[in-house]
DNA sequence: TCCGGGTTGTAAGG
DNA sequence: CCTTACAACCCGGA
């Protein structure tokens, strides 16, 4: 006599219910449908996961709740290591099925292995569909001789080879199984305060979680085919902050509160109607295949997260200046274009693309010369949208680490901003104590008289500070530091250069002279 | 071995 | 809006 089909659908990304295959594996006959999600305490501290981000993710469950609950089931939010929890609770449930959806992320890699066997040993099927990458990352990887791809060309290269992505799976039944009554065995499975989970601070952010809002704001972006058709990254202005230059979908795809794939389609039908449109790698369908890029970059990189004994990543002797990695992260730096960029991320928990780019390149080569995984670090915890892959990515791109090698291209913290808003409105929205500085001097407050200083309230290294460094002399000279650190040994990530014959091969890892560590 | 390209540099000059 | 010099990186293709 076989059992009743009792599956466990278990979130972690994947916020919603469009194009959810593991949803739809677990609906495949199922009786009983146990909709979870797992609080790790792994994650919930306020030195990894910041309060916005957080708040975020609290907002996507209760809204995946409500989803829920409008088809009859309802989402138990546990709380636990998933590693110990989900074994008992299929005892409890007698499950049968377990259905997730897959993670390329390391730490979800090694907790998922750990769920499966542990399943496995308990004869509950494991269901891991991939649907929140467009492509399953490992079949690319596999199709590219067994190496992911290094730049964007080639990785567009690939993409074609292989042709469109799946489209979006078919939307769940209106009425799901209801979740049978004492299953939660009095464990509580409501979503929690930030409070309940130990967090004193308020959400400050603008942006709200959840798949409806995900599905609100795609449709609200792409309504406007042809700013869709028009869309061109580097353009954008990245000091706009009432409405911004982009979609700001990033935090809706980092939880999966929207699918990247009905994005993509949505994105492609749009394109097919309005054949004069921009192209990758520009193109708002060109921003998708970044991140996909990124992702399947880091799902198949070792120490992708480090400059350590990763294959990719030039070995560049970082200075460890806690004072100047303070300043950076606490908006204390004296330029106000790179503090203000800063305050809007402990703000908002989300920045333009293009401001990103100023105050990551102002913290490594540009000017404080400080490793590139403090900055990801601090990215990392404050940004509604920080996603492993991405984040690493792009601060390996910035710090002229990998992927980008030009490093004398150096972002000024004073003429980059000034471009886009000269009169400084940005600066002003998020430096309120420079707000009555006159536009000659908004970007550069040091060098406004006196007599300006007093006028305005603010005086220079009392009430904002100093610039810690000055930039004009010292990017100069990190260009030749940088130059130097290529030279010495940085190799190629590629194409590394050849272990010098008297230079033994464990070299410390901290010499300045040490070779890129291959990865054989 | 050379050449052109590389999502998104700056400053100066048209 | 455009081009060019700056001083110069890696990579892939011819």
């Amino acid at each position: 006599m076989g059992r009743d089909k009792a599956a466990l659908l278990w979130f972690r990304k994947g916020l919603r219910l469009h194009d959810n295959p593991a949803l739809l594996e677990a609906l495949d006959g199922a009786v009983r449908l146990y909709p979870v999600f797992v609080l790790d305490p792994y994650f919930l501290k306020p030195e990894r996961v910041g309060t916005n981000r957080l708040q975020f993710l609290l907002e996507s469950l209760q809204d995946l709740d409500s989803s829920l609950r409008a088809r009859g089931s309802q989402l138990l939010v546990l709380r636990g290591n998933p590693v110990d929890l989900l074994p008992v609770l299929f005892k409890e449930w007698s499950i049968t099925q377990l259905c997730f959806e897959a993670d390329t992320e390391p730490y979800a890699k090694q907790r998922d292995a750990q769920v499966r066997a542990l399943a496995e040993a308990a004869v509950v099927q494991v269901h891991c569909p991939v649907s929140h990458t467009l492509y399953d990352t490992g079949e690319l990887v596999q199709r590219n001789g067994g190496k992911p791809p290094l730049t964007y060309k080639a990785f567009e290269k690939l993409i074609a080879s292989v042709g469109l992505p799946a489209p979006p799976a078919a939307d769940p039944p209106a009425s799901l199984p209801p979740v049978p009554s004492q299953a939660a065995g009095g464990r509580p499975t409501h979503v929690p305060s930030l409070k309940d989970l130990g967090y004193q601070d308020e959400p400050t952010t603008v942006f709200k979680g959840g798949e409806t809002r995900a599905l609100a704001r795609m449709a609200d972006q792409l309504a406007d085919k042809n700013w869709v058709v028009q869309f061109e990254k580097p353009k954008g202005d990245p000091a706009a902050f009432l409405k911004p230059a982009t979609t700001v979908l990033s935090p809706y795809l980092k939880f999966g509160c929207i699918s990247p794939r009905l994005f993509f389609a949505q994105l492609h039908a749009i394109e097919a109607e309005k054949p004069k449109h921009t192209l990758p790698p520009v193109s708002l369908r060109g921003q998708l295949m970044w991140r996909e890029f990124f992702y399947t970059v880091g799902a198949h990189t070792p120490n992708f997260d480090r400059m350590e004994g990763n294959p990719i990543c030039r070995q560049i002797p970082w200075d460890d200046n806690e004072e100047f990695y303070n300043a950076w992260e606490n908006a204390r730096t004296g330029y106000p274009w790179i503090d203000a960029i800063m305050m809007q991320l402990r703000t908002q928990g989300w920045m333009h693309h293009l401001a990103r780019h100023s105050v990551a390149c102002f913290l490594t080569r540009g000017n404080l010369y400080v490793s590139w995984e403090k900055g990801r670090d601090t990215f990392d915890r404050l940004l509604i949208d920080g996603d492993w892959s991405i984040n690493n990515g792009n601060w390996m791109w910035l710090s002229a680490s990998a992927f980008f090698s030009q490093y004398f291209r150096v972002y000024s913290p004073i003429t980059f901003g000034k471009k886009y808003d000269p009169e400084g409105h940005y600066i002003r929205h998020f430096l309120p104590v420079l707000k009555e500085f006159p536009a000659k001097y908004i970007y550069e407050p040091w060098t406004a008289p006196l007599s300006v200083q007093k006028a305005v309230d603010c005086i220079i290294g009392t009430n904002y500070p100093r610039p810690i460094v000055e930039h004009a002399t010292i990017h100069k000279a990190n260009i030749a530091r940088m130059k130097q650190a290529y030279d010495s040994g940085a190799g190629s990530p590629s194409h590394p250069s050849p272990q010098r014959a008297n230079e033994p091969a464990s070299a410390p890892a901290t010499s300045a002279g040490q070779k890129r560590r291959r990865s054989s």
